[in-house]
DNA sequence: ACAGCTTGTTGTCGTCCTGTCAATAGTGGG
DNA sequence: CCCACTATTGACAGGACGACAACAAGCTGT
């Protein structure tokens, strides 16, 4: 009779089990608002003890605020498939990549920047700031303007108000359905040209 | 020597206490994120017992949904002052007229709508939408569309697109100060113009 | 003025959640 | 094969939330 010494846990890497906890607490904090999940629930779903959550990630908070990192991490254009042509075929080539990124993301990304609440939240913001403000420049560099040209800040100001646009024009296609793909696409190349090639230039004799 | 028999406590109008108890968690709740704020400190804040709390609001998120109720009740537009012209005046000034609520609202508006976070949650999702939607007609009637028209769903549609604008474009002026309210104001005419006169009918004609 | 009654308000109790920390047990290296 | 290292556990203490029964403020009728 061979003694079975099966070990009741496994011992892994600890950048592993960091991602399997991440993992399942992206799922569960998608499912139901912030005070509805307990660690208690993710350590279960993830097969752990409740401490180790802690020892990860040190608070639910600190967990929380992983989750919300991660998420917001937009995937950087790949600038070498951007066409040489107009403002026009750049803004359209750009509008639809980010379509595709949306699309990818589905429903969790609308988990993710669908639900606005009140609760100022300075580190939760500032996440959000920072990936916006990367998106924006990201954009601004694939559209093909020089990010360095003069009122480059009030550029980005504006790319990034756009980015407001492009969220509920992506929420109301992937979760309402109000509005098709085609549609979006449309409206927001419409958009993002009369912003950038119209506007903005205005918007420099301005001050 | 009079015997003082003063109350330990004053007996309210259950909608004065209810109204006191939503101004202090309104804003406690505008301070710091939802987890970090108890009940115990609204209840010692407002001067009354916890259990009052539970008593007229169910739950610490009853109270909660009570608070985003009321942040995110948009005023309704003063129609009679709206202009007879073309519709890039009517567009004008209804975009400054939604800047003056914004400017109102001021920092408490941001800590409603500026902070974005993970967490689905289709309570406060529902009230958000529900928001967004009256803004949106009301928008729409205030510029002079026919709602009733046509693709008015599309129409709407892509006002609120358009609010995800609006907010981002507020948040850029009023917390970051990125932007001036003159050129916010130049920013959303443009873009508004540009979507009800030229996208909008093209989009019709996609379908 | 006073007793009675309505109900706004309190305080406590049980349950659950979170953060800390010492103890435990996988497991790779010697 | 065994030991040291450390990933992981389990228990403990403080605190938060929701439920509920008891209490008292203040109006009402006499």
């Amino acid at each position: 009779m061979s003694t079975e010494t099966e070990p009741r846990w496994r011992r892994l890497e600890p950048d592993q089990r960091r991602e399997q906890i991440l993992d399942r607490a992206i799922t569960l904090f998608g499912e139901r608002p912030y005070a509805e999940v307990s660690t208690t629930d993710i350590a279960r779903e993830t097969g752990v003890a409740r401490g180790l959550i802690n020892h990860y990630f040190g608070s639910k908070r600190g967990l929380y605020l992983e989750v919300v990192r991660r998420m917001v991490t937009v995937p950087v254009a790949d600038r070498s498939a951007v066409p040489d042509g107009s403002l026009a075929e750049r803004v359209e080539f750009s509008v639809d990549w980010l379509l595709d990124v949306i699309s990818a993301r589905g429903k969790t990304w609308v988990a993710v920047l669908g639900t606005e609440g009140v609760g100022n939240d300075p580190e939760v913001e500032r996440i959000l700031a920072e990936a916006d403000e990367r998106a924006a420049e990201n954009l601004v560099r694939t559209v093909g303007l020089r990010d360095a040209e003069p009122a480059g800040a009030e550029l980005r100001a504006i790319v990034r108000a756009f980015g407001g646009m492009v969220k509920a024009a992506g929420r109301e296609w992937i979760t309402h359905g109000t509005l098709t793909r085609e549609q979006v696409q449309l409206v927001l190349t419409d958009q993002l040209t009369a912003l950038l090639g119209s506007t903005f230039p205005r918007l420099q004799r301005l001050e």
